[in-house]
DNA sequence: CGCTGCGTTGAATCCTATCAACGCTCGTGG
DNA sequence: CCACGAGCGTTGATAGGATTCAACGCAGCG
């Protein structure tokens, strides 16, 4: 079994070599792991918080208008930081919430690398760098879907970032993954009302490009979903 | 007369400190300054392309579907990083292209400050940690726009956004600014059609909210247009 | 057994897009 | 100097996608 700290090593793996040293102090993030149940407030806008990483399960960066409207403004796997990883005493601008339960780890080690300018953790500082750019990408996709794109759209197309994102830390089993979201943490995801989502989902599956059930989605005709949606992936 | 490559010293003052030698080596970007006509790319998504800061004019980091769709994600204002700041040999998530005519100079000599972890030029370093806080912010600030506003509410959030941005800079006077963007332009932002802009423009004038024509922008009752659209700003 | 959370369905409404056309201003060329 | 075209803003009519409201089914659970 693949041991739950490893997202990270996976993720940041990919963006640059990692060398022992630096790859060890990844692995021993989980000392400091604690658990979370679901609905737990990880970060709040507005608030200087520590840095931290989220080792396992799903959370989302969202906001709430003050009539209720909902929006996520972004989904975080195992592996992704929680707010913003720097050493600025600056107020976060995101409000993190668990989607299931969760473990989380502080992220504090990670900033050590740049001690010295990054000259003994090379890897581990681009790699950082890295991350920061392709999750910002990960921002401007979702503004192109909201923007731009129909229902139908945004429901595959937000598949495809899962399923892109979930393969890189080894959670998509072949074609399908595990998708533990209700539908309506998806309609605040894409903009849309919660009866919509259903509507949508329901063509989806009727025009054979994927299912979603049961918490598991499984996707059947990937490059038609892609080029349908015009994605368009840079990493 | 304020000299025009003030921008990035007032926008980075406002989050830490600089040093006379700091605030000197913002003030010598100039010295590399390029000018470019209207609708010039300065940044390609999937290119490796060298740290950029635009010093005067208008552009926009955008993307456009393969059917014509186009969203733009993201205005710049003088004084923004055209792209992403930092040492990664990484291709840019973004494309930026001008929407005035504009001033845009090299960026390497900011990354400079990072040479000895920061010790030499520590206001630098954490106002650009900062900025960088800032203006994914701004960003998430759009999806929740896009995804949970009205046209109306879109428009007005814009209008804040703008004044609050280009107050950081000084190119607001009292509660007026310039504007040089087409419907159009605003509609690609704000994911509606230019039809659509136009009706909902004459409807924010006509509530007496602001007005917006000839180029320019006069917000006439600040605080109730930022009740009415839950404006939150965290700087 | 009744309650709660989640998914599903139907009908009516509304917001926004689309299509088409017109006016205006400005710069260019005959 | 005036005609012409391009770019931008504006308007009307129509269509369509998504929301809202309301209700029902179903599984899990105390």
């Amino acid at each position: 079994m693949v041991p739950v700290d490893n997202a990270l090593v996976l993720r940041l793996g990919r963006f640059a070599p990692l060398s022992p040293v630096e790859t060890a102090l990844l692995r021993n993030l989980p000392q400091t792991a604690r658990y979370h149940p679901v609905n737990t407030q990880l970060c709040l806008r507005g608030q200087v918080s520590p840095p931290q990483i989220l080792l396992a399960g799903w959370a989302c960066d969202h906001r709430t208008l003050s009539d209720g409207r909902r929006q996520i403004i972004r989904f975080l796997l195992p592996g992704d930081v929680i707010g913003s990883l720097d050493h600025a005493a600056w107020p976060q601008g995101s409000t993190v919430a668990t989607l299931t339960p969760a473990v989380v780890a502080d992220a504090g080690p990670l900033l050590s690398g740049y001690g010295d300018s990054g000259a003994s953790m090379p890897g581990l500082v681009t790699a950082l760098d890295v991350m920061n750019r392709v999750d910002a990408t990960d921002l401007r996709n979702h503004i192109v879907r909201l923007g731009r794109q129909t229902a139908y759209e945004r429901l595959v197309h937000l598949m495809l970032e899962f399923h892109h994102r979930l393969q890189a830390i080894s959670m998509v089993d072949g074609t399908s993954f595990a998708l533990p979201l209700t539908q309506e943490i998806l309609a605040d995801a894409l903009g849309l009302s919660v009866v919509h989502v259903n509507r949508t989902l329901q063509q989806v599956r009727r025009d054979g490009l994927l299912d979603l059930r049961g918490g598991r989605v499984t996707l059947h005709q990937i490059t038609r979903m892609q080029t349908l949606v015009d994605w368009a992936a840079t990493d």
